[in-house]
DNA sequence: CACACATATTCATCATTGCTAATATGATAC
DNA sequence: GTATCATATTAGCAATGATGAATATGTGTG
């Protein structure tokens, strides 16, 4: 595995901190989508959609296409919607596991 | 799978969130370490480190257990590394793409 | 007990990020 | 050309998050 550098790094996760960006990645995980059919779905303000989606694109999760005057967005590639999986996956684990201890101090 | 609440996947998802988050995550991933060692590893202030070891622990990201005079912080389980090392390989793939884009929302 | 050490918490300040409204760009159709 | 629709960008302000200094809590030792 190549290194890393680390400013990179955090640029890419960045995409996922926030829960607008997460609603709309799961919006177009599995089909892409126009940036107006994304506000609508997220009922959303077009200019907070806008920028929200020109960062997840800086953070290279999602691609955009243009046919005629519409815009279409989709997840970058599985590698993409797999980690968006595995989010739902260790939460849930991680979530039992709190669960199951039944007398942890907090 | 179950459903997962979005504000409690957000609040997981700021784990990663942060730079020095990361490096700790990173620091831990592989052996438990003490808040000193965590502090020197990253030649960070210590009120800083534990509050961010505080944050990840309360993300579910890692677990502390007390030995003495010592706490003890490690990845909370294998999945939580998987993870990590995911975000390795799905940033290896992306990585010029990311490379180029200097904003963030703005 | 007093002391030293490790870690956690509070607090005030500072820095970053997100929001909306307004405006700009760019594309199509007439 | 102009009008209209879709999307992007800008700007000022609001909200949130991060920081370090100081202080508090907790844990072992003499």
């Amino acid at each position: 595995m190549i290194n890393i550098d680390i400013d990179t790094k955090m640029k890419f996760l960045h995409g996922f901190s926030h829960k607008t960006r997460i609603l709309i990645l799961e919006s177009i995980k599995e089909e892409e989508k126009t940036v107006s059919q994304i506000v609508d779905d997220l009922n959303g303000n077009q200019s907070n959609i806008s920028q929200h989606l020109s960062c997840l694109k800086g953070c290279g999760l999602i691609v955009g296409r243009q046919d005629g005057k519409y815009v279409y967005y989709r997840a970058r590639n599985q590698l993409v919607r797999d980690l968006l999986t595995m989010f739902d996956v260790v939460l849930e684990d991680v979530q039992n596991d709190i669960a199951s201890c039944k007398n942890h101090i907090e």
